[in-house]
DNA sequence: TTTTGTATTAACAAAATTGTTAAACAATAT
DNA sequence: ATATTGTTTAACAATTTTGTTAATACAAAA
């Protein structure tokens, strides 16, 4: 975004959109309030983007593919060993997840009340996630082989690092208020949280 | 509920009014779509619930007493010899979930959009959470004294526990048409990640 | 059987919200 | 300079949604 765009004014309805429908969602964001925190009337938004729907779709399709790229980041660095490529993944997909902390609740709430809106999608993302099953769990199956991991199910694994990961900032600010000291300093409980979701997903994939 | 409460206009509003701001929330919730649910005008609902707020808080609080339950089943039974005691905790914890499987997106949705309405509440909770804790994390560690598990922060471990149950059923609709065989039978993927999210768990806490 | 309180309906009112339009204005090209 | 095109504003319209009220039916108590 060079300087331009950030005067531009349908950049900012945009920037506005995204926070309002991010923390709101569809039924909670208003139109109005988008076009106030945009510093326009509320009938450009409607010039530049028509309808509320419209508007809401953009927003969906950028945070979908933002949600593919953090799918990538899981798959780790295929270069390295087994061991050092999971741990890789785990906290490659926990910073993402970290620098979209709204992204999952979005996503989910989306799903959950529309799910009939996202059968185009499911198509794109399953191809992805089947490519990263496949290799994650060839290299598995190797590694398993030379008696260097268990053998386990790659599915298994997966969503149990997406678990941890995701709910750690889906329910942050549920727990926060109840984890006193624990929770105290967001940066170090997100550092020791990285850091007990990798020990856990280590321990039940290393041959005891 | 006798035969009589099942006739009543006034318990047929409030079952309405839960299925409808369980899946919907509050902003996409209709008090027209609820009183049409219930079979009854939509004046009947103003009469007996005032507003549609004041029906809300009803159901609010009724979820939020499921939920203090559901972090009691996640206790497990005391009279266990400690590894039991967890299994068990993690298995009712899933189970309780299980059977109130929008419980967790409502809460959430709850509160981040609207974490002001809730500070008595979490006094409640976090006595509740206060108490598992230190029962757990006195438990645990006499057996780590005597070599049977690792020393381990029960915090870091109930938090584990809540994510991998919990977001099981929270992911669930968007995972499901991702996973293919793995989910094409939902009563035979829950018993699977029941298991695996206790054997990730009890490889967590054995001692090596 | 009168009275009293509760339940119910239909019509209405108020507010909020999304969306439209005509006219003014600005920028740019011809 | 003027025509053209795109941008902006203010006022308005339509719809949806919540909430109210007056009239009425009904049931229980006095």
């Amino acid at each position: 975004m060079d300087n331009k765009e950030k005067q531009n004014k349908e950049y900012q309805i945009l920037i506005a959109a995204e926070q309002e429908f991010l923390t709101k969602g569809y039924d909670g964001a208003r139109t109005t309030s988008i076009a106030k925190a945009a510093g326009v009337t509320h009938a450009m938004l409607h010039y530049y983007f028509r309808t509320k729907e419209q508007l809401f779709e953009r927003i969906v399709d950028e945070k979908f593919a933002t949600m593919s790229h953090s799918m990538f980041a899981i798959m780790g660095d295929p270069s390295l060993p087994i061991i050092e490529r999971i741990k890789g993944g785990i906290s490659a997909h926990f910073d993402f997840i970290a620098e979209n902390p709204l992204l999952p609740r979005f996503i989910i709430n989306e799903i959950v009340t529309r799910p009939e809106h996202y059968e185009v999608l499911y198509k794109r993302i399953s191809l992805i996630i089947e490519t990263i099953f496949h290799d994650l769990q060839f290299e598995v199956n190797r590694a398993a082989e030379r008696g260097e991991i268990e053998r386990v199910d790659v599915k298994m694994i997966l969503i149990s690092i997406m678990s941890m990961n995701i709910f750690t900032f889906l329910a942050y600010p549920f727990m926060e208020p109840l984890m006193g000291e624990l929770m105290a300093n967001r940066d170090k409980f997100l550092a020791a949280r990285k850091a007990e979701n990798i020990e856990t997903i280590m321990k039940r994939i290393k041959k005891q």
